[in-house]
DNA sequence: CAACCGTGGGT
DNA sequence: TACCCAAGGTT
């Protein structure tokens, strides 16, 4: 293990216990179920929009037991707003498949971690840290952006070379021969480090304990590293919300686990072609406003055409007739939620 | 490996 | 505005 390795874990842990964050909601007990839980929220998410999600879904489920019994509709409902709906069905998923094959009792390995669905190697790997004192190497976007810097890796880190020597690296800036409260300390400091002081507009080199040797900090590069990922121009996409109401209840219609807002209840889309635009016309349709809904790889332009009907008999399981306050309640994407509430609910 | 999968915050 | 991207994983 080379000096530079070795300074890293030297210089974090002392400055987590005075100046990394100790009252997350998650940090309160090493619990395995909230731990994973926040995690897995965590993934792709920022800290300010996990912790209310957090604390409604612990609340509603508040351990594996309760949350392997319910209903993936009442999990999805709760995930409702939070995005990547798959992380919700994977976590239910999971939630059954260790209550039932093994026996309530968490894995603690590593690599056994990493089998159950929505967990890979470095969610994987801070579960084992934070609830099992296991000595494993987390490579989360805070750690590939502090290493970025202090090693002066300029390749893009989705890069499977790049990818790999990070791997390697975070293996070998563990702390050598840490107890497991000294991991979990370490671990806790590479996210604070990243999220408070090495993040990505203006860090506070000032104030970060690994700058002086840093090797962006020391060649002036902090700016230009990490190396942005290569993005393609994202493409547009429309499409129409039919919204049916019947006697202030409104027709939502589940969608299919595949594909976008996987498992939610949304308004029944149409495509637009001319027989569509030909029944729009003759059919006494209001337009609502069109809103747009940007994901992370196409924009979506929304029009929204209001219909009343006489008729509610849509008998498939796939569809229900909801009163606006209780549409709301259910598991249902922004753009539905945004449509509900600007136009259905005073 | 690259596309897919949400949403909100920051610049 | 338009773009970046945040405690990633799956296919």
């Amino acid at each position: 293990m080379s000096k530079a390795m070795r300074f890293i874990a030297d210089q974090l842990i002392p400055w987590q216990k005075t100046s990394g964050r100790h009252d997350l909601p998650w940090q309160q007990k090493y619990d395995p179920y909230a731990v994973w839980l926040s995690e897995v929220m965590l993934q792709q998410t920022q800290v300010g929009t996990v912790i209310p999600y957090f604390q409604r879904f612990i609340s509603k489920f508040p351990d594996i037991g309760s949350l392997a019994q319910a209903s993936i509709d009442d999990v999805l409902a709760s995930w409702s707003g939070l995005g990547y709906y798959s992380r919700a069905r994977n976590l239910h998923r999971t939630a059954r498949m260790i209550v039932h094959e093994f026996h309530g009792i968490f894995p603690q390995s590593r690599e056994a971690l990493q089998q159950l669905p929505g967990i890979g190697r470095s969610t994987a790997a801070a579960i084992a840290v934070f609830a099992f004192g296991q000595r494993d190497a987390i490579l989360d976007g805070n750690v590939k952006r502090i290493f970025a810097r202090f090693f002066g890796i300029d390749r893009y880190s989705g890069q499977s070379e790049t990818l790999t020597k990070m791997w390697r690296l975070a293996e070998e800036s563990l702390p050598q021969h840490g107890n497991p409260d000294e991991l979990k300390v370490y671990t806790q400091a590479l996210m604070d480090l990243g999220a408070t002081v090495c993040v990505r507009n203006r860090p506070l080199c000032g104030q970060c304990p690994l700058r002086t040797r840093c090797v962006a900090y020391i060649q002036d590069r902090v700016a230009l590293l990490p190396v942005s990922k290569p993005r393609n121009k994202l493409p547009e996409k429309e499409t129409v919300f039919m919204i049916y109401r019947h006697e202030n209840k409104l027709l939502l219609e589940k969608r299919p686990d595949e594909g976008i807002w996987g498992g939610l209840w949304c308004f029944p889309e149409v495509e637009l072609n001319q027989s569509t635009l030909k029944l729009k016309k003759k059919s006494r349709s209001f337009a609502l406003p069109q809103l747009r809904h940007t994901f992370t790889h196409f924009r979506l332009l929304i029009r929204p055409c209001l219909q009343d009907v006489v008729a509610n008999n849509e008998a498939s399981a796939a569809f229900v007739w909801k009163s606006p306050e209780d549409a709301l309640m259910l598991g249902i994407p922004v753009p539905v939620k945004k449509i509900i509430q600007q136009y259905f609910v005073s």
